[in-house]
DNA sequence: ACCGGGATGTTCT
DNA sequence: GAACATCCCGGTG
């Protein structure tokens, strides 16, 4: 990312919280992987044994088996044969909560982008959607388990000092048939980035 | 804008 | 063998 961004790194201890309260303070954190910087603006919370929706909810097996570990690593999964999605693994190990990153608005590296995605017509498309962004992002089975603390695959999560919105829009979750009713999605109100109107 | 169907393969029953 | 935390395309209005 250009130096002109002053950005922190989020300790362990961000993470060390149920997904639900993780997952609207992302909100406006910044998805970096070298010159690529993504906004979050559109999570949702997956926690555990407790929800039905959630990976977790049957067990460890060994696609989830990140999402077991230790907070603030970062958990992808292969779905529909063809995509990726990528979640910030949150709470205490074993508690297996975690928050699924569902649009970012580019802030840097537009140009890596648009090769990761050849045939992408918008370049408001490039991170809107859980899948989309994995592709824009080239994240897939490979970064399962990267520690996104110390940055030991070259991505972390950082703050550049934008707060989280005051009052985030909250709704259901998207694409799922289990636990539909529960409120665990966050946007950034209003972002042009999201995968569906908050 | 909105909707329906197909793609594609890993994971789990 | 079914389900799947999705996306893209081509139809219709």
């Amino acid at each position: 990312m250009r130096a002109t961004h002053k950005t922190q790194l989020l300790g362990r201890s961000f993470y060390a919280r149920d997904g639900r309260v993780v997952a609207p303070e992302l909100l406006n954190k910044l998805l970096v992987r070298g010159r690529r910087v993504g906004r979050i603006v559109e999570v949702e919370a997956y926690c555990g044994a407790e929800d039905p929706a959630s990976h977790a909810y049957r067990g460890r097996s060994r696609r989830n088996a990140t999402m077991f570990g230790p907070p603030g690593h970062l958990y992808v999964y292969f779905t529909y044969g063809m995509h990726h999605c990528a979640n910030v693994v949150c709470g205490r190990e074993g508690e297996a909560t975690a928050v699924l990153l569902r649009a970012l608005e580019v802030v840097d590296g537009l140009d890596e982008m648009r090769a990761a995605y050849p045939g992408l017509r918008r370049d408001r498309d490039l991170c809107r959607g859980p899948a989309r962004l994995c592709r824009a992002l080239d994240m897939d089975r490979g970064l399962d388990g990267a520690d996104l603390v110390t940055g030991d695959r070259g991505l972390v999560v950082a703050d550049d000092g934008t707060p989280p919105p005051a009052h985030p829009g909250v709704g259901r979750r998207v694409g799922i048939s289990a636990a539909i009713d529960l409120p665990w999605r966050f946007t950034v109100a209003g972002s042009p980035a999201l995968s569906r109107p908050a």
